[in-house]
DNA sequence: CGTGCGATTATCT
DNA sequence: GATAATCGCACGC
């Protein structure tokens, strides 16, 4: 871990909303090597994954703006957080036009300021304590190491003062990218490679392990 | 090391 | 009533 005044510099620049304001698929590469902060606690991306709207079966927002996927459909800058299999929170930022649905879910990072409170969130209600590259490896233990929840759900992250927003960070080189299918989206065509939409950083420890779309197995009776 | 499954509840049909 | 943009643990090799 680095010192506090390592920490400070770090800290890159603001965002500017511009930069949220174009579909996703454009913004979900360019926000690897950001940083993620609440408070203390800063995550530096190493994968995300981007959603559109009613042409993408993936998405939230495929069936229109419900109530949950409302958000998708606003200003870009503002965070999506949803609630997911009972127990886990997963943190977008929404991109796009307004009116438009479009996100990109963050789904990994290294923890690069706060460790501490990171890992007091992750090990918490638990005997053992966890490695650096597990605190936000994968979209919930992202968000858990973040401490972020539906609390956050709709804030505007490009807001002066907002308590959680992204930062420049290290860009990676190009040739680092990688693309692949989106993890866990199921639905009718199966796997979800038809969206290649998961970018991440090859070579960083942090990227979350690959587990193909889960396919439904007949109920024994 | 890899694979399989149960947990637990907001959201949508 | 079914499903889910997941995780962590148990078990087998």
């Amino acid at each position: 871990m680095e010192p506090d005044g390592a920490a400070a510099d770090l800290q890159g620049a603001p965002w500017p909303r511009a930069l949220f304001a174009d579909p996703a698929l454009e913004v979900a590469p360019r926000l690897l090597g950001a940083v993620v902060w609440h408070g203390p606690v800063g995550v530096r991306l190493t994968e995300v994954e981007a959603y559109a709207g009613g042409e993408d079966p993936g998405s939230h927002a495929h069936r229109g703006p419900t109530p949950r996927a409302a958000v998708m459909f606003g200003p870009a800058g503002h965070a999506y957080v949803y609630f997911s299999y009972g127990m886990h929170h997963c943190l977008n930022v929404v991109c796009g036009r307004d009116g438009v649905a479009g996100a990109v879910l963050l789904r990994a990072g290294e923890v690069v300021a706060g460790e501490n409170g990171a890992r007091a969130r992750r090990d918490a209600g638990r005997s053992l304590t966890h490695p650096a590259r597990d605190l936000a490896r994968g979209p919930a233990r992202l968000t858990q190491g973040l401490g972020v929840d539906l609390r956050h759900n709709g804030m505007d992250l490009c807001a002066a003062g907002a308590t959680v927003h992204v930062r420049q960070g290290s860009a990676p080189a190009a040739s680092r990218i990688r693309t692949g299918p989106r993890v866990g989206v199921s639905g009718p065509g199966g796997d979800g490679t038809a969206y290649p939409w998961r970018f991440w950083i090859e070579g960083e420890s942090s990227v979350s392990a690959y587990r193909p779309g889960r396919v439904v197995a007949p109920r024994p009776r």
